[in-house]
DNA sequence: TGAAATGTTGTTGC
DNA sequence: TGCAACAACATTTC
């Protein structure tokens, strides 16, 4: 699940939940999860002290403690949170645990451990560390169109280049590029103003819809391609036979009529 | 059984 | 040095 949209509603569900209790335990269950810092690291900065606040930089989820230090999660392909009372509520693929003085647990999971946890002193300090772009949410038409510069590559793996754009994944690109009836190699320098303003406008409202998806628990329409992506679907806006191809190893659905820009 | 699944990183070659 | 492509990482499901 762990897209942007996704990450926004984990910061959600962490700064409704978790803000403002006391740190009493913390376990890191896999060490593999961690990132330069030990299970040691984590009980010295958290236990003691509390969340204060939170943010969100692409898929990045940071909280930060009262003290400054900011803990930040990284959902990988199958991470998540759940916030629950009964230590013996805690889920299947719980990777760290953080239990506060109120009895309250929060849990973070990751199936397929391909997520990380890690320690900041500044969300700076992380962007700089990651080489993250600019923020996909709200990115300015400014912003936007200097990505675009010196590059060559498809614009998929463009979009989904995290150090161009923060936040965008497998699923939200491919749906921008069907909205925008760009073809997903298509490269970049090829794309005139007119196509990139377009471009910039359609992410802007595929991201809006998404979070308030996940967020809101809104209906993320009928006629988004995510609903058809496996083998054999037909294009939700003109009935052609979507078609899959891979790029740069990555599941790609696209319909060749509505997107047939090469 | 091999392939595929929402992601990132390190390496390789240009 | 910067960019683009790809294997590797780990787990589960079909
Ligand atoms: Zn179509």
């Amino acid at each position: 699940m762990p897209e942007l949209p996704d990450v926004e509603a984990f910061r959600q569900y962490l700064y409704s939940t978790s803000l403002h209790s006391t740190v009493a335990h913390v376990e890191a269950r896999d060490d593999l999860v961690l990132e330069d810092i030990s299970q040691e690291d984590l009980r010295e900065t958290l236990v003691g002290t509390e969340l204060a606040d939170t943010a969100r930089h692409g898929k990045w989820l940071l909280a930060q403690t009262a003290y400054g230090p900011w803990l930040c999660f990284h959902f990988g392909m199958t991470g998540e949170l759940a916030y629950f009372g009964e230590a013996t509520d805690i889920p299947e693929h719980t990777r760290v645990l953080f239990v506060f003085e109120n009895g309250m647990h929060l849990a973070y999971l990751c199936q397929r451990r391909l997520g990380r946890i890690t320690l900041t002193e500044s969300v700076e300090e992380l962007v700089r560390r990651k080489e993250l772009g600019p923020d996909a949410r709200d990115i300015s038409w400014e912003c936007f169109s200097e990505v675009f510069s010196g590059r060559t590559a498809p614009v998929k793996p463009l979009l989904m280049d995290q150090k161009v754009i923060a936040g965008l994944g497998n699923i939200l690109v491919d749906e921008i590029l069907f909205r925008s009836r760009l073809h997903p190699e298509r490269s970049v320098h090829t794309l005139g103003e007119e196509q990139r303003r377009d471009l910039h406008d359609t992410l802007g409202r595929i991201v809006a819809v998404l979070i308030r998806a996940r967020t809101q628990g809104d209906e993320v329409p009928d006629n988004w391609l995510l609903h058809y992506r496996s083998e054999g679907e037909q294009c939700p806006r003109c009935g052609a036979q979507l078609k899959r191809m891979s790029i740069n190893s990555r599941a790609t659905y696209l319909c060749p009529r509505c997107q047939s820009q090469r």
